[in-house]
RNA sequence: GGAGGGGUUCCCGAGUGGCCAAAGGGAUCAGACUGUAAAUCUGCCGUCGUAGACUUCGGAGGUUCGAAUCCUCCCCCCUCCA
């Protein structure tokens, strides 16, 4: 199976020039995507972009991921994020390290072979590039009548849109297009791809291949992640979902994966997991001969979170998992020695109170509240357990007044603190 | 620089002197149902709190018994003209 027909069956094509699949047939193709380094860790966001790039390489082909030290400090006239700041050069390497040593996992940077990843930052050649020479040398080969036919430009220039264009916006495209000619010099690169917000950029790019080099590119998109109730893809309550442990826990990344829906999990397991067709296949049928068991949700987290964390975490998250969402009482939960305890629950934001407090009881307000911060407000601690969403040790806590003393402590250390099925905390006596 | 239109609680968006902590929708959070799903229904949705009080409607002043609503100045955004 190709390039073109692995995406295919997966889902992840939304658009593809013309051509694009013969040029792969024909030799051994160099393809980009661009990542902004606004911090130094991927978002699962991400992944969309780096899985294609494992296909390619997996075919064969050649990836090259592009750091957007450059276009990152300028945000894309989508408007979804505002104008951005330069980073300054420090923080730009470093985020860059860091990014490389997450797409390790994914790509293969390290072996001889021809199609080895490399990871480029454009801020490396735009630094350079005077405003003259820009003008003079992009800016004239393209027409402002052509960028202004792009949907994301258009978009911005209509009258219900009370958000006016700026120049360094308008000029997105063109410093993208720019990288792709770049690219397509220094590296040979023939091919952009990225989510289906950058079709209009990337071709741009690939004009201006075609009026100054005479040389031909092509565009690959895949169609932006989304969820089936509208919402936004890879965001908890807590924000992004990162790949950095530090930033969210191999559970909580787990977790996020496992809770996909049922129509959501089949389009994603052919995205973000290897699995291929038949193995697939085989998850949906299970899927709806029993439901309830997830298998699609189950293999799916697995996969992720094995590539990405490893087998070691996966387990740790499974046991936890299991735990927490088994038949665990307060009872059960005394049960675990504080090794296991605190291995279930590393990553759960903990509180540690001086423990002569619970000799007198503390009220839970000012315990999870005052004391721990756990809930924005006195208020909202009252209203989840109003509602009934307030446990502590796995029982539903319905007194608002409660005194939480000594004999609430779990292996005379903790209380297990639970805001609806999901979120848990720890208050830790010392 | 000129003319016009705007800035309201997380977002959209009503409100144009008291009935406004501010309609409606969305999002989030929680509850029920389930399968740690979806859909649906319910509750909550500024802070502190028993009532009630306090702080909010771009900013600063002012008028008034009383202002998100009126006046003055300032800041910011959009559209058109120059």
């Amino acid at each position: 199976m190709n390039f073109v027909e692995e995406l295919t069956w997966r889902g992840m094509i939304h658009d593809i020039m013309p051509g694009t699949e013969d040029q792969l047939q024909k030799e051994m193709t160099t393809a980009y995507v661009g990542i902004d380094p606004t911090a130094d860790s991927l978002h699962i966001g991400h992944l969309v972009s780096v899985m294609m790039l494992k296909h390619l390489q997996i075919s064969g082909h050649k990836p090259i991921v592009l750091v957007g030290g450059a276009t990152g400090m300028i945000g894309d006239p989508s408007g979804k994020s505002a104008e951005r700041n330069l980073l300054d050069e420090k923080t730009l390497h470093h985020n860059e390290s860091c990014l490389k040593r997450q797409l390790a996992k994914f790509l293969d940077f390290e072996s001889d072979a021809a199609n080895a990843a490399e990871v480029v930052n454009n801020y490396d050649w735009m630094k350079e590039f005077s405003f003259l020479e820009f003008i003079r040398d992009i800016g004239k080969h393209i027409t402002v009548n052509y960028m202004m036919a792009k949907d994301s430009v258009k978009k911005r220039l209509g009258e219900e849109v009370k958000m006016g264009l700026s120049f360094t916006e308008f000029t997105y495209q063109l410093v993208q297009g720019t990288d792709f000619l770049h690219l397509y010099r220094e590296k040979c690169c023939k091919l952009q791809m990225g989510g289906s917000d950058q079709w209009g950029n990337i071709t741009t790019g690939t004009e201006l291949i075609r009026r100054k080099e005479g040389g031909e590119a092509f565009a690959l998109t895949c169609p932006l992640i989304t969820k089936a109730d509208g919402g936004k893809f890879g965001k908890t309550e807590s924000g992004n979902v990162w790949l950095d442990p530090k930033l969210t826990t191999p559970y909580k990344f787990y977790q996020f994966w496992l809770n996909v829906s049922d129509v959501d999990a089949e389009k994603y397991i052919k995205i973000f997991t290897l699995l291929n067709r038949e193995e697939v296949v085989k998850l949906v049928r299970e899927q709806e001969a029993a439901p309830n068991l997830r298998p699609l949700q189950k293999r799916l987290a697995k996969e992720v979170t094995c590539m990405v964390h490893g087998e070691d975490e996966y387990n740790k998250a499974v046991e936890a998992s299991q735990i927490l969402f088994g038949k665990a009482t307060a009872e059960s939960l005394s049960k675990l020695d504080k090794r296991t305890f605190l291995s279930v629950f590393e990553g759960v934001p903990t509180f540690e109170v001086d423990r002569g407090k619970f000799d007198a009881g503390v009220p839970v307000v000012e315990l999870l509240v005052t004391e721990a911060g756990f809930f924005e407000s006195k208020g909202e601690l009252r209203r989840t357990i109003k509602g009934n969403g307030l446990s502590l040790n796995k029982a539903k806590l319905a007194d608002q007044d409660y005194l939480v003393t000594r004999s609430d402590l779990i292996n005379e250390s903790y209380v297990l603190v639970q805001k609806g099925k999901k979120n848990y905390y720890i208050i830790e006596a010392v």
